[in-house]
DNA sequence: TCAAAAGTGTTTGTTGTACACCCATGG
DNA sequence: CCATGGGTGTACAACAAACACTTTTGA
């Protein structure tokens, strides 16, 4: 059954870019960790694992996010695969990287600290192993074109969340200020923010509407041919 | 020097997906061969091979495609690694899918026809082996996304072309008509196209005037943050 | 002389962008 | 009572989309 008995084989790996937002310092930050093996151990590097015989890359590259932070429904795509034969000086790895977005809220504290692994602001990005911070690079792109044609920024906020969070998100994403009143009605005109009773009160006195994203009226759209923008 | 050795190692393959335009009949047309070994003999199957030891993956795309055409500097894009461990029944392959194109008047015939490979439009594209008719239509969504928003189209036409036949190519790959007022006039106002002299005078008695991309412009205009919109 | 493709401008609607003031409330 | 962040509307410019006629020339 093995038609290819001859040919050569090569390791290859997953390595996950973990996006996260904290509503509370506005940053946008990285789950890093400091390898623990050789080579380069010590160093800042991505969460990354070999790809088993039995497993897809999603599947990889879902687990090993998973065994970093215990959480199972991840928003995850595939960026690119990393072939040059010297990129991993311990030997030839190809890398196929990832990128994952996920609640900074919900992930399991424990398992990450067990694991050396930290949250990092992008503005504080240390130099990673190998080709680690070219990841990074294209991972950052990737996010920033998905998160005007899809509503992916909301991976990163809580189920409830208010409108100057999200804005505060993309102004996080995109490195620069938005109107407040247009990026307000950009938003709701496209009718899929529901708006609740209740409000957040924490960080202003006023207080501001909780909305929430209403994937079923989503997919109803999309189904009609609507295209996000954001 | 090697720190995984008691890894699990696999095969891993690129997979090309090459679109040409042809002028004359305005189709946009794939090169598939017909699989001259097993499993899957005789089936259609887009152009692969495996990876070796000391190439990159782009290096191994570019050296597959070149095994084919005959062409040295095609334009190439890696598209999306595919890794589902039953996708070749023959054994568990990763492969890194490439898209390319190339100026269908340039290839090497001879070459073509030794490999057993053909132009067939996309309209009639049949069935392929394993998961590549999903890869074409990945390369397809990727190439009109493409297509938007970068100078690529010129890739698939002769250094020297018509404003109709890029309109007709754009056509092609949209599957829809454009507006010639309007077309025209979004390609001119870039000032990316240089008008030459010479007629273009096979498809029409008045013949239509041969422009050309000046690159030289676009790379400068890049530098200065313009952004090609079509 | 006519068929067939090339070439040309204007109008209208839509969308993006810039901009300043009032509101609610906890301390 | 005031400082802080939340919430609102309008005017102008830029761009996309729709649309019809004239030009050239080989057969």
């Amino acid at each position: 059954m093995d038609f290819y008995q001859q040919e050569h084989r090569t390791l290859v790996a997953v390595d996950s870019i973990i996006f996260g937002f904290n509503e509370n310092d506005y940053e946008l930050k990285l789950l890093l960790l400091k390898r623990n093996f050789e080579p380069a151990k010590g160093e800042w590097s991505l969460m990354g694992g070999f790809v088993t015989p039995n497993e897809s890359l999603d599947e990889a590259a879902l687990r090993i996010v998973q065994k970093l932070t215990g959480l199972e429904n991840v928003y995850m795509e595939q960026l690119y695969a990393f072939g040059d034969p010297h990129r991993d000086p311990g030997g030839r790895i190809i890398s196929v990287a990832y990128f994952s977005l996920i609640k900074i809220n919900e992930y399991d504290k424990e398992l990450v600290k067990k694991n050396g692994a930290s949250w990092i602001p992008l503005s504080e990005l240390p130099m990673l192993i190998f080709d680690h911070n070219d990841m990074v690079s294209i991972a950052l792109r990737k996010l920033r074109i998905r998160a005007r044609t899809q509503p992916i920024g909301f991976e990163l906020l809580p189920k409830k969340f208010t409108i100057p969070q999200l804005q505060r998100l993309y102004e996080a994403i995109y490195q620069k200020p938005f109107d407040k009143r247009n990026f307000r009605r950009k938003v709701l005109t496209m009718g899929l923010l529901d708006k609740l009773e209740e409000k957040e009160k924490e960080t202003s006195k006023k207080g501001a509407f909780y909305y929430q994203f209403n994937t079923a009226k989503y997919e109803e759209l999309l189904r009609r041919g609507f295209n996000f923008e954001l």
